[in-house]
DNA sequence: TTATTATTGATAACAGTTATCATTATCGGG
DNA sequence: CCCGATAATGATAACTGTTATCAATAATAA
């Protein structure tokens, strides 16, 4: 179960960096993980509040950090919109068409792509750790 | 010369839309095109000010979303650091391999990347415009 | 030259994020 | 099982980067 994976690594990840675990940190990442992809804190926020009116918004915040650093979620920031923030686990890595007119997202992943990015670090005497590749133009939908 | 040309652009642009080209304008230009590349506003503000300090640091951002919109130059949001701008004339379209120890940028460029880039959005059906790819590591002073 | 109105500069307002701080809760050790 | 040290929380103030406001100024076209 994709969930409970994840929240071995959570909770791993506290236990390691000598942090506590919390009711509301459980909640948060349960929150997170059941939510659409792409969320927005704020939407977030909303979302955990109807379940649990106690929580806070700097708790929500600060464990959505938490979460990027152990590699559980990443921050995406596109133009003026707001940080959205992507659950990292159970899926593999991937690209993202982002469509100028609507917004959409659209998750793509494409081997030779990484493999010649790995050769491009390389000839730089480059380490690449991670990347992240978004090609915006206009879906299908709205041609 | 790379400055006259990307001064027509931007003069052209302005008397399409019915604006006005104002002093501001042209010194504004003036300067991102001399300034570092990936400038922030406020440096580029501050630039500004030493050889004029009567400009205001809104006009400073309003025209550098002008030169944004009119494609010579570019936002560049990088994590929690401010957002840095990038001119965009003259030079060939590129990515970055960005040090995420240093913080240093290294351009580079891929044409075999820039062709699966295509595919892959035409086997979406998708419409590519354009793309944005940035490699994440370690730089060779920093290993 | 004049009328129109876009632009400017100063700064207030705004939005998203982070810091502050008193209170509460976690959790290892007795 | 209960302590004690201290991490985490929630409410909100502070902060940061950006945008809006507005009176004054300046650029264009007639």
């Amino acid at each position: 179960m994709i969930m409970d994976n994840a929240k071995d690594i959570f909770r791993n990840y506290i236990r390691e960096k000598g942090l506590r675990n919390t009711r509301q940190r459980e909640e948060i990442l349960d929150a997170f993980f059941s939510a659409e992809k792409h969320i927005t804190v704020e939407k977030l926020f909303a979302a955990i509040r109807i379940k649990n009116p106690d929580i806070g918004y700097a708790t929500v915040h600060r464990n959505l950090s938490l979460l990027c650093e152990c590699g559980l979620a990443e921050e995406i920031k596109i133009g003026k919109q707001k940080t959205r923030y992507e659950p990292k686990f159970g899926q593999k890595h991937h690209d993202h068409l982002i469509c100028l007119k609507c917004g959409r997202f659209i998750e793509v992943n494409d081997n030779k792509i990484e493999k010649l990015q790995e050769k491009l670090a390389e000839a730089n005497d480059f380490i690449p750790v991670r990347h992240k590749l978004e090609i915006y133009g206009i879906c299908k939908e709205c041609k």
